[in-house]
DNA sequence: ATTTAACCGAGACGGTACGTCTTGTCTTATA
DNA sequence: TATAAGACAAGACGTACCGTCTCGGTTAAAT
């Protein structure tokens, strides 16, 4: 008599468990072929092929380019992001706008992030997650707190955060070179001018 | 006005003139697709389908459906972002940032060039484009000055531009809400504070 | 001195033992999606899913789906084209003919056994499957035994099969028709007057 | 007044004509891949590289791998049937079964239907474009009416034509070996016989 | 009673073909 | 020379299946 029993394994999951060698080889072939080909000439195919995987294995964990750009980014972004505090309230906004500048234009996670925005504009799903990410607001919110106590008419925090970084983001994004740091000081300046 | 007709070149070069029929069949069908479709699916087989152009002739007058966009958006953009002039200073700075915020979440033309800006993330030749039609910077600059006299110590006018519309733009950018029309008194408030 | 239990297991097989109920399950599915979806539709992971067996289970005991196609419609064929003996030899051969038809024609083995003889022609190995299980020879031969008497010019019996055989089963293949019940009688006539 | 007119040509067809050397190029790459790695392995993706083509060409001409292979063997196939008139009945048949082996196991052309064939088991479209085709049944036809004088008592054509290339084709395509130039002789005999 | 070897299901893995889409160029006939 | 139409070579899209592998877990014969 032969048995009925080839049953289902009853708790937990079965199958070959995901492979963290597929995955690390993904995000590092999306942050070489952003410098290397650049946002727009990175295709799924050539991250699949770049990482030596299966382009399903790419489809299986990702839905697009975006979202694997996000997660390769967002670590060194965060890291790139945060200043040491300085006992100036002025010197420790300089400070965080100049690190800004410098991870907008010059880091690789910066340029990632910065093509994640433009995306953004095109791809409803990317706005979310990138806002949802909040990186620059996060970033903003920790210096603002330091500075908070030498700037006591300091209005709405989330208004904070755009007078802080707005005026450096948008040169960044629409024109070609970013706000010196002669016009960072006087910024700062006002800023504090404005709040104190 | 613009004559519907492809006529006869009075004078100068041989050959047929270019179809200013066709040229404006171009541009709508871009406005329309931004709107059916968005940025990402418009492409330039859909626009010229659209149009009822070939596809030879829209590639001989533009080169990417970047450079349609821009010509098709420019001039309703430069008009919506033109605000009457005010006696009072935070009243037209105010005026100009409502019009700029509902230019950029509502009108086709301010999410046509949102998508722009979008793309200049990716293409520097877009990036270029929009630089050089400078829409943000000549609208500020009209309105700011107008508020000159009232604010006696304000900075390098490009500092003032970036710090006028900068916070308003990055929020529109970056995240699903833009700044509401209490932060936008703040704003204004605090920016008028600083310069004074 | 040598340690008289470390031997190698002396025979028989340990291990688990092969599951019927897998076994059963795969045919059977073949079965199935042979009417259900069509020989090109089948695939071997559709054949496992619908088995509810694991992948690798099915490509341990068959290579391919023709084999399992083989192995699940050999029998069923065997006994399909085995037709009880009559007296009349035109009798005999006419039953056989017109068993012959509606196996291939209408029979689920049959038309297994026509999808094996079509991928025979794209794979040498299915064709030596096919000719190795040598279906359509086996039965012909067994009525054309039973008719030797009654035709003593009968030529070589691989001839004879063919003859019998052949001209019913190329209709079949290259044409939406088979040979009518009329031209079955006409061509069992034929050959009778042939071999007589 | 000016015309309005980049009208749609009246008559005839506008766009570029189809491109014969396109043409030319997949059906010659149909005919070598058949050669080189088989029917099985022949994809559409690999005609096209293998014919310097764009793969939206060959899928604007031809739906299948079947109905290029077609295309690609009917003429050099009705060729190669077509057998010189002899003399006596019993060599014509002769002649022209032994050019039908001939084709059927050597020439290209014939191994290209013979994988038509086979995939006509799996595809309903291939059969009735293999049916419509109608090789076989022309061909013999052909020989058929040649002999028909010396053999009044031949039945319905379409049943002679069954009975004279079945047995062979069968043989073909369900064993290993055709049947031999003995047995090919001994078969035209006997159907004579059947036929006087 | 333990060990051990082969089995089982599930499902991720690197590959690759599928048929469709868009790209930018080209080749027509017509204007 | 511009135009609309549409074929062309190229190549990315996202999906499906290939055959292999890696899991946790089962089963029964051999220790």
């Amino acid at each position: 008599m032969v048995s009925d029993t080839d049953h289902v394994p009853p708790g937990g999951k079965a199958g070959r468990p995901r492979s963290e060698r597929a995955r690390r080889a993904v995000l590092h072939a999306v942050d070489d072929l952003l410098v290397d080909v650049g946002y727009a000439a990175m295709t799924m195919k050539g991250i699949a092929e770049r990482a030596g995987v299966g382009r399903q294995t790419v489809y299986r964990w990702w839905s697009t380019k975006a979202e694997i750009l996000l997660e390769a980014c967002l670590v060194d972004a965060e890291e790139e992001l945060t200043t040491p505090p300085r006992p100036d309230a002025a010197d420790d906004l300089l400070a965080y706008l100049t690190a800004l500048t410098e991870f907008l234009t010059t880091s690789p996670a910066g340029l990632a992030y910065r093509a994640l925005i433009g995306e953004a504009q095109h791809d409803p799903v990317v706005r979310d997650l990138v806002h949802q990410a909040g990186l620059l607001a996060l970033s903003a919110h920790d210096v603002l707190r330091r500075v908070r106590s030498s700037a006591p008419n300091m209005p709405d925090e989330c208004l904070c955060a755009a007078q802080l970084t707005g005026p450096v983001v948008t040169q960044i994004l629409t024109t070609p070179e970013p706000l010196p740091e002669r016009l960072l000081e006087a910024h700062v300046a006002a800023l504090l001018r404005a709040w104190r």
